[in-house]
DNA sequence: ATTATTTTGTTTCCTTGTCAACAAAAATAT
DNA sequence: ATATTTTTGTTGACAAGGAAACAAAATAAT
């Protein structure tokens, strides 16, 4: 195995073990809500006019499985769904009380995670953090290329937020 | 955002990309193999003895899961079983030769997925490349003390290869 | 040696997500 | 203006994986 993987490889288990340990708290701060239905809550109460389709480009899913999400939501009683009065075909959605409380448990929780790690962060220099960040900079572009030469096939791929 | 989280956030993304860059070419290549199926091969080609409990916790999945994609690589001859004479009850799993032409395909796959992103690694420098590895180390070690922390459940907790 | 506990693998039921087909609305072409 | 194409959201059939129950074998306890 060589640097290249080594490092990849690294930086998964890491990731792994991070949600795996953040997964079983916040499961039990938020029973009764699947980890995809909190996550919906997130970015619905992040940002506006959301819609299926939003939301599933933002979560790399279809808009079928999406669809079921929001429904359930809706019937739960967390979101509520709104239409602009010039477009009948979108439909866009917005916390209701209820789903903010969940939103904010969710904030809560993530900002304790966050305080959880600082540690960790605040030992790094700022050329450390510069360095990792170069290097994520440039994979990223060098992973666009490529995307790019492959032959662009937009309708399935990833648009990030 | 912060440090903390925009570097998680651009690994997070990084990651993305090339798994979903290298998804395509890698299902047109083994097409008529479920990708959970290829890293199974990928598995039983590079360990000794393995059996549907090392695979399960080595994948972060159930022995239940498992047991099915090893039962339809049995059938489609990609892989046989076989068991120790002092052991009635553990199973054990092999490549055929069907398997192992599989199992390069996928190999040789990989090997051009790394030397199309050589130069991204080539160009990191051997500090920085020690910078990243410390901190992944940190990070890593901070985990496991949070995960010893919150009282282990070793039943349900990973445990990478 | 016998009993109790743990490990291993399988199966059934359930949930979640994908895929494909669809209808309604919007955007584009002609 | 009308016709065609694209976008949006929903649904039903299907596949993958998890949870739990189970039997068989191995291990530990007594």
């Amino acid at each position: 195995m060589n640097q290249q993987e080594r490092i990849l490889e690294e930086f998964r288990a890491v990731f792994n073990k991070l949600v795996w340990l953040n997964r079983s708290e916040m499961e039990e701060a938020l029973k009764g809500h699947k980890p995809s239905e909190v996550h919906a809550i997130e970015y619905i109460g992040k940002h506006s006019d959301p819609n299926v389709t939003r939301l599933a480009e933002a979560f790399y899913m279809t808009r079928g499985a999406i669809s079921k999400i929001t429904k359930k939501l809706l019937d739960k009683g967390l979101i509520e769904s709104y239409q602009s009065p010039d477009n009948k075909k979108e439909i866009y959605f917005k916390l209701t009380a209820q789903g903010r409380e969940v939103f904010e448990i969710h904030e809560n929780l993530h900002r304790s995670f966050r305080e959880r790690d600082d540690a960790v962060f605040e030992k790094i220099t700022d050329e450390q953090f510069e360095s990792m960040s170069r290097f994520l900079d440039a994979y990223t572009r060098h992973l666009d290329t490529e995307i790019h030469k492959q032959g662009i096939r937009p309708e399935d791929g990833p648009t990030p937020e």
